[in-house]
DNA sequence: ATTATTATTTAGACAAACTTAAATAATTTC
DNA sequence: GAAATTATTTAAGTTTGTCTAAATAATAAT
C-alpha cells in the first residue's frame, strides 16, 4: 500500500496513543498531531477505507493488523535514523527527533535494512525505546515507570516519552540524559511536584507535567 | 526562505537544464519534471514571486542569484547522500539516484554539514559530479565530453548525465561503470551509433542517444 | 431526567500542485 | 509575408489535506 506522509503520521500517532488496546479519541489524535478534530474525522474515513484502522462514528479509532504493521515499519525507520544521527553524526539525543521525523518517510526496505546492518542492527534507540525488526517484532520495553509514579528512591533515566523540544532543552540544561542517575528527595502532595537530585548538581524541583514524561527504572 | 519539495525540484531542474546561461523553456522543464507545460507556467509565476527565478511570459526561465544558491544547496544534499549510500551502505552507483532524490529534501544545515564531515568532506559524488561546499562553491567539472563527441580512441567513463534507471541498468548489464576504460572501435555515420569495446568484454554498439549520456575523458 | 457541557461529525471553503481543453503568441515553412 | 505548426499561457476543474462554523451526539451535572 502506498501511503502519503500525512497518512503515515496518523498511523504512527494512533499507534503511539493506543498503548494497550483502548480506542484513540478524535480529540486526542488531533492534539497529538497538532491539527483539528474535523481533519482527524476526514482522515479516519480515508484510513478506514484503506483498511488500516477500524473506525465507527463516535467510537474512536483502533489500528487494524495491517495498520499496526505499517506503524511498526514507520517506528523502525524513525528509531534507526535516530541511532544513525547519534552514533554516526554525533548529534545529541534531544536533537534527533525532528530530523528522524523527516527521514522516516523515505520508504525503502532496502535502505532501511542496510542502514540497520550498518549500525550493527541495534535493538534500542538513543531514547531507550526498542527498535522493531524487519518483521515488526521488538523486545518488550523494559519495566519502566514515569518519574511521577516511581516508588524507588534511586533511579536511572531510561527514556523521555514526550519528545517536545522544550522539554528536551530543559532536561539538557539540567544535565539530565539517558542513563542519568537520580535520587528522589521529596514528593510534594499539593501539586505533585517532585524534588530530585542529580549527582554533583543542586537539587531541583520538577512539575508533575515534566515528571510524567521522564521514564525511569529502579537502580 | 521555506520552499516546498515541489519548489525545490523545480529549482533543481532549472539549474540542471540551464547549463551556461541560456533560458530554460517551459516545455523542456515540463519534460524534465514529467509534468505538463501548464503546471510549469503556474509554478514559474510562484517562483518569480519568490524572486528565485526571472521569468517573463514566453521568454523562458533563468535562476536568480538566490535561486542558484538554493539549487546548489539541493545539489549538495543530493550528492552527499549519494556518497553516503554508496560508501557506507554499499549501494551500487546506479541505485542511489532515486533514494537521494528523497533524502535531499530533508533541510537541515547541521545534518548536511555533519554528514559531509562523516564522509570525509568528499568533493565528487559516485557519478563523478562535483559536490558544492556549504557556500555553493565546487571544483569545476573536469574536462569531459559526451561519448558521441569524443575524439580520442581510449577513454574513461567519468559520469552519466541522464540518470534514468533504464540507462543505468543497461550500463550495468554491460559492465560499464564509473572509471571503466573504453576503446572506440568505429563510428557509424548513418545513425551516429558507436561501436565500443570494454576490456574482456565483447564489442557492443551503442546508439547516439546512449552515447550522448555517457561522459568520458581521454585516458 | 432535563439541562449543560464537551466531543464528534458534517458542510462548505481554501491552498498547493496538478490536470485537460481552449486561446493566444512565437516560430517555421513555403 | 501569410499559413501552418509548435510553444506557451489561460481558464476551469481535481485531489489531498487542511480549516472554520454549524449541527448533532455523547457525557456530565444538577
Amino acid at each position: 500500500m502506498n501511503l502519503s506522509v500525512a497518512e503515515e503520521n496518523y498511523i504512527k500517532a494512533i499507534y503511539k496513543l493506543q498503548e494497550g488496546e483502548q480506542a484513540v479519541t478524535t480529540n486526542a489524535l488531533a492534539y497529538e498531531l497538532e491539527t483539528k478534530p474535523a481533519s482527524v474525522t476526514d482522515m479516519a474515513k480515508k484510513l478506514k477505507e484503506k483498511k488500516l484502522i477500524s473506525y465507527e462514528k463516535y467510537q474512536g479509532i483502533t489500528l487494524s493488523p495491517e495498520g499496526r504493521k505499517t506503524a511498526l515499519q514507520v517506528v523502525r525507520r524513525h528509531r534507526l535514523w535516530e541511532c544513525f544521527l547519534v552514533d554516526k553524526l554525533s548529534f545529541s539525543w534531544e536533537e534527533v527527533h525532528e530530523l528522524a521525523e523527516e527521514l522516516e518517510h523515505v520508504r525503502s526496505e532496502k535502505l532501511i535494512s542496510r542502514l540497520s546492518d550498518f549500525l550493527g542492527n541495534p535493538v534500542i534507540d538513543p531514547h531507550g525505546d526498542p527498535i522493531p525488526d524487519a518483521n515488526g517484532r521488538m523486545t518488550k520495553p523494559r519495566p519502566q515507570t514515569s518519574l511521577d509514579q516511581a516508588n524507588a528512591k534511586r533511579l536511572v533515566v531510561t527514556a523521555v516519552s514526550d519528545q517536545s523540544s522544550a522539554l528536551l532543552a530543559f532536561l539538557n540544561a539540567k544535565s539530565i540524559k539517558l542513563g542519568t542517575q537520580l535520587e528522589i528527595i521529596a514528593h510534594y502532595e499539593f501539586d505533585n511536584s517532585i524534588e530530585i537530585k542529580v549527582k554533583n548538581q543542586p537539587a531541583i524541583t520538577i512539575s508533575e507535567q515534566v515528571a510524567k514524561n521522564i521514564m525511569v527504572r529502579p537502580l
